[in-house]
DNA sequence: CGTCATGTATAGCAGCGTTATATATCCTCG
DNA sequence: CGAGGATATATAACGCTGCTATACATGACG
């Protein structure tokens, strides 16, 4: 699923954009400047793309619906979204990072306000979700699982996620189907 | 969480194993066979922890257990979990990353057997505990969530996977609680 | 003992990120 | 309007990387 890639160097890339070496270094300072700004533009778009995301009356269709869009964003941009999670090299912003993070816990926290889920903390409950779409994502965009496996993956664990938060299993099951699909672009 | 890593080079490891260069080119045929042969090493010992937790009766209690040992050789060994899943260079057996998913799937079967989860397939189930694990797992191994993340959202994923799976809410705490302190050796 | 094969050490190549130095460009101020 | 200083760029070089080619030592076998 991961596009072939043949190695990111300094002067490929400024060769590339036309200019010489050492633009690179006045403007980003170096390789771990430019990689840390490459993953903060991973995060950025990121936050556009959960924020195109509509909220709607059913919290738990919206927390699937932020699950779809975050993998559909990771698909589309599969090598963006593996640099995103090099901590090796720091963000020139880290605060941009919980700008993708947060939207999950609101619909997490209106998840329990309205009484679809028990007496959990949202932000677990958001955690929970993003770790597990995280490995999935990571298993498909490796190659370790087939890229089906997302799509029938995916939902099933956002559905797990729910139930365990305390969701009534009568509904769960349609409040994920349909906010899932209303979150991939595809 | 990871610990901090000077950057791993041929010439470094050969004199420091006290031969020159050339050794490990014909025993190893270069730097991806040498990564291909720790990636083997990695997946060898997995499975050779994962064998070590005993099956009970209680299938539930073993696929946390299991979650559980996995997750504890992975903390223990951190850099050698992220090499494992460094699916850019090739595993000379291949077949030995399937020895550490195969009792996973056991345990889900047998779940599945005794009637503890609905008419789901196994083999998806097992999946699902993987993907969360390996999710949580690395973000706790690149410090993107704090280490105590592991103990809280772990048990919780375990639980979540196995009440989607149709267990029993009634009995699933526990046999997670239980299962996941037998795997932990901390 | 001679021959062949296998594993080792030395030297060199092209490429990398980085740094130091020199040059050009632009904004500011007398 | 023209000089001065700051900023961005280009060139050249350094040490390092993985890798290859070549020469050398060591052991097995007829």
């Amino acid at each position: 699923m991961l596009a072939a890639r043949e190695p990111v160097t300094l002067r490929g890339l400024a060769g590339r954009a036309g200019t010489s070496t050492m633009a690179v270094y006045t403007h980003f300072g170096g390789m771990p400047g430019l990689w840390g700004a490459v993953r903060q533009e991973g995060f950025v778009h990121l936050a556009a793309r959960l924020a195109r995301v509509q909220p709607t009356d059913d919290p738990v269709h919206d927390l699937a619906a932020l699950g779809a869009a975050y993998a559909d964003n990771a698909v589309a941009h599969p090598l963006l979204y593996r640099a995103m999670f090099d901590t090796a090299v720091d963000l020139p912003d880290p605060e941009v990072a919980d700008g993708g993070f947060a939207p999950l816990v609101g619909a997490a926290a209106r998840a329990c306000a309205d009484g679809r889920f028990g007496a959990v903390d949202p932000a677990d409950v958001a955690t929970r979700l993003w770790a597990a779409g995280h490995g999935l994502l990571l298993l498909v965009l490796t190659d370790v699982l087939p890229a089906e496996a997302l799509g029938s993956q995916g939902p099933a664990l956002a559905e797990a996620v729910c139930l365990g938060a305390g969701d009534d299993p009568a509904r769960c099951a349609a409040s994920v189907r349909s906010g899932w699909s209303a979150g991939w672009d595809g």
